[in-house]
RNA sequence: GGACGGGUGGGUGAGUGGCUAAAACCAGCAGACUGUAAAUCUGCCGCUCCUUGCGGGCUACGGAGGUUCGAAUCCUCCCCCGUCCA
């Protein structure tokens, strides 16, 4: 052994482990014994490899879903990789025709600029803000001539970008197909070429892209990145993607508490593919626990609940996922209330009625919303159901009730 | 530029003059059952007022006018979307 790859090991790990961790949740390796031989590269030349993840600034409240790909892109900084956070912000001006049954609306420079900024404070939660090569593609999309884009266009066939699966459906369902939407897989493939990508991540529906990149870099001499795609997640309803339009979403921001609830709530089939996606658990961990749970050893709920902790752990802390777990038992699982609710003033008065009271204590919607909860059973007074939803509240001295709407929300109502 | 087709409640989408706050489905909310699961069943699902009722008022079917005792439904103009022809 030569002495210089002595002194190697210390900066990376061997290939096959580093192999593994990253195979870990992954859905395609385009193609694996190409990142094995890059992998070797780097160890025996000491030199990390570039892992680029693109994104449009057009989400600013990240979810779950967006955190499977930005976990492994972590997983490659952890390993000693250069992460690149690429953000599109040209692109964004093109916008994505990426699973879209239509042309989206490109959006403006100012508004780009903004969901930028949130976007990154966002991403530093699971990414090293030390480590990470934040990029902007307008850096060098910007500056492309005309003569550099016709050039960039030559290197690819029509036929080819047709083949794609919204392009043709669209094409087949008579729906526009706007001719700078073309252009959008092609601008992408050119970041690999200027940030001399070795890995490119994305989501499953992103493959088509990467792909293009590895065949445009080939027409810039360079060598191909691999295409490293992982699984979409599906939201909480268990059937469709994690997003926040379908409202199944799991934000990274919400607090500990409601990102509990909302874990709890998935199906029990579910929680595999969020452990696999969402922790760092080995996937020999999480199918010894599948069968803990198949042979009646652990019970579903109490790995749900670890679950659900570890996820929060990673966003807000250990403390305060442990926190949540508490309040979770106690309030659902022991039926109790919460030691720390809500409080809602209502000054001294004759009577208040109790719909009003909800009302604003929870900021409902509408009166109307109110009133139905209370005629199906659903709101509690110190524990005593109230269904009249006439009924009114005394309010004529200093005093302290429990309100309870629903199975989740709590009140401390203070008359003062 | 021309010829068609279309714009209905969060979504899909019925409805061609009164019985329509507007079918049906989905989503959502609540209750039951549970492990706050999931699945299933039941109810609700524009706003507002009260005496909470098969109750009163208001608002709503792209926009503005009009016809009519009465319009999502008929007429006029306008806006928007799609298809085909050029």
């Amino acid at each position: 052994m030569p002495p210089d790859t002595k002194m190697q090991h210390a900066k990376f790990k061997p290939v096959e482990e580093q192999l593994a961790y990253l195979q870990k949740g992954a859905a395609e390796i385009i193609r694996e014994e190409e990142l094995r031989a890059k992998l070797e590269k780097s160890f025996a030349t000491g030199t990390p490899l570039r892992a680029k993840l693109g994104v449009d600034p057009t989400a600013p409240d990240l979810h779950l879903g967006h955190t499977v790909v930005l976990r492994k892109l972590k997983h490659f900084q952890d390993l000693g990789h250069t992460a690149i956070f690429l953000i599109g912000d040209f692109t964004a001006m093109v916008g994505d025709p990426t699973g879209q049954s239509e042309t989206r609306p490109p959006l403006s420079r100012e508004q780009v600029k903004a969901n930028a900024k949130t976007y990154l404070e966002q991403v530093y939660r699971i990414l090293d803000e030390k480590k990470t090569e934040v990029r902007y593609n307008s850096e060098w999309l910007g500056k492309l001539s005309g003569h550099d884009m016709i050039k960039l266009c030559a290197h690819y066939r029509l036929a080819r970008m047709l083949e794609r699966e919204d392009f043709r459906s669209r094409l087949a369902g008579n729906q526009p197909i706007a001719i700078h939407e073309l252009l959008y897989p092609l601008l992408q493939a050119y970041d690999s070429v200027a940030l001399q990508a070795d890995v490119e991540l994305g989501a499953t529906e992103q493959k088509f892209n990467l792909l293009i990149g590895r065949d445009i870099q080939r027409e810039y001499g360079q060598p191909s990145q691999v295409a490293f795609t992982l699984p979409i997640l599906v939201g909480t309803d268990g059937e469709r993607k994690m997003s926040k339009s379908l409202g199944n979403y799991v934000g990274i921001t919400e607090p500990p508490g409601e990102m509990f609830g909302k874990l709890m709530s998935i199906s029990d089939e579910l929680m595999w593919d969020y452990f696999e996606l969402l922790t760092d658990r080995t996937p020999a961990e999480i199918t010894q626990l599948e069968q803990q749970v198949k042979g009646g050893k652990a019970h579903p709920m109490d790995v749900k609940m670890a679950l659900a902790q570890e996820i929060i752990a990673g966003f807000h802390g250990p403390a305060a996922a442990k926190k949540a777990a508490d309040h979770f038992q106690q309030v659902f699982r022991d039926r109790k209330a919460p030691e720390e609710m809500p409080e809602y003033v209502v000054p001294l008065s004759g009577k208040m009625k109790l719909s009003r009271i909800i009302l604003q204590g929870l900021a409902l919607p509408s009166k109307a919303e109110a009133e139905r909860l209370i005629k199906h059973g659903a709101v509690e007074i110190d524990g005593a159901i109230i269904s009249n939803p006439a009924h009114e509240v005394d309010l004529n001295k200093p005093r302290t009730f429990m309100l309870r709407v629903g199975k989740t929300k709590f009140l401390r109502v203070v008359v003062k």
